[in-house]
DNA sequence: TAAATTTGTTATGCAAGACTAACATTTTAA
DNA sequence: TTAAAATGTTAGTCTTGCATAACAAATTTA
């Protein structure tokens, strides 16, 4: 079984994972770095810390995979960003680039009752649009 | 002048001495690692560095004092953290306590920009009490 | 297919932030 | 006013997460 809790680094790690399978059907560390801004090294450790705990398969010169236990938790962290980036864009007005990266931060940190909460209160903001266009026009 | 950018940790110990000093004029290192939970050789640490910084004064056994500087950066911090725990705990309805603790966290992640536009939600919520309401008793 | 290029790994080092243990200083109390 | 206790400091270590440089493997291309 894997281990629950991962640092927001190995967050953002299973996360860029997860996001280049789903859109190109499999990863290359290389890529990783570049969307992450570190240095292949780094990816390399990153890619056997998260084997370690498995949530991905990796080994030596291997293709990268990820694990039911890596879906399920990246799917949880891309979530939370999501949920947190149309909070700020949405409600707050705030611009698209801005509350993409504050999200990146955020989403490591936010409980999941917290979570849970912003998500409803974005649903329920969406069911009043006369109450967010008049927060805007003030 | 003073440095402008602390971390996320020393930004926490910088808020204590502050609002430690606020409570009862004056703040001990044990203090600060009672409030924070780190060891005393920590604190010792930290606070060399946040003199090194100009956020505060202080040498080997001396009083600790928070500079202008320090109190400028300390009342932005805090300030943070409370739009912060308003916006969960009032808003959200979430509890004190948890609202408190993800504030104490997000508080050093947050721009300026989102945090005033969350300050001006915060007050605009308050001003429409029956909104608020609402989502509370869907 | 052999050489060049790209990609991945390893070894090593650095910085931040924490710890413990031992020691120094200050404070308290007998 | 000393002895004990509390507090503060230093030295050394650990972990995480990053880097660079040198090397290994894989891929591309001439």
């Amino acid at each position: 079984m894997p281990e629950a809790k991962l640092s927001s680094s190995l967050e953002d790690y299973l996360e860029c994972v997860y996001n280049r399978i789903n859109l190109n059907g499999a990863v290359k560390a290389i890529e990783i770095s570049k969307d992450l801004n570190v240095s292949r090294a780094s990816v390399t450790e990153a890619l056997n810390k998260l084997a370690q705990k498995e949530y991905i398969n990796y080994g030596r010169y291997e293709m990268i995979s990820i694990t039911e236990a890596g879906i399920k938790k990246a799917r949880e962290i891309i979530n939370k960003h999501n949920v947190i980036q149309s909070f700020f864009e949405e409600v707050l007005g705030v611009s698209s680039d801005e509350a993409a990266n504050t999200a990146c931060q955020v989403e490591h940190i936010i409980t999941e009752n917290i979570l849970e909460k912003l998500s409803n209160f974005n649903k329920f903001c969406s069911s009043e649009p006369d109450f967010i266009n008049k927060f805007h026009s003030r």
